[in-house]
DNA sequence: CGAGTGACCGCAA
DNA sequence: ATTGCGGCCACTC
């Protein structure tokens, strides 16, 4: 059978269930979903999709944070920060311990 | 329906 | 370490 799920909502899914304090990035969460080659997607659905969504925890691969969170990458870092995510100049300290990988 | 777009990523200097 | 560039491809309108 193939997958008649959109990518759009696997995405969605597997956003939701990151937990507060560790992040994914969006290549990752692209290969994950069956798409290695669309991280830029993810950052679409991101901008487009479900904002009820812990958005904040989805980074990019280098710890750095993509510009277009509300608030710009200064609120994105305030909001990490109050999970306990902590920064050094504008990249995540401890991005292997920090990411998150769901069992599949 | 088709073209444009972008919250990325890898690699070269 | 930083900067720039090209490819990627589902999503929006």
């Amino acid at each position: 059978m193939h997958e008649n799920i959109k990518f759009r909502q696997l995405v969605e899914e597997l956003v939701s269930v990151i937990p507060a304090g560790r992040v994914m990035t969006y290549g990752q969460i692209a290969t994950i979903c069956g798409k290695p080659r669309a991280a830029r997607i993810v950052g679409g659905i991101a901008h487009f999709g479900n904002t009820d969504l812990p958005w904040q925890r989805v980074v990019k691969k280098d710890g750095s944070l993509a510009s277009g969170y509300p608030g710009g990458v200064n609120g994105h870092k305030r909001v990490l920060e109050s999970e306990g995510v902590t920064f050094h100049q504008m990249k995540i300290v401890n991005m292997q311990e920090l990411l998150w990988r769901p069992k599949i």
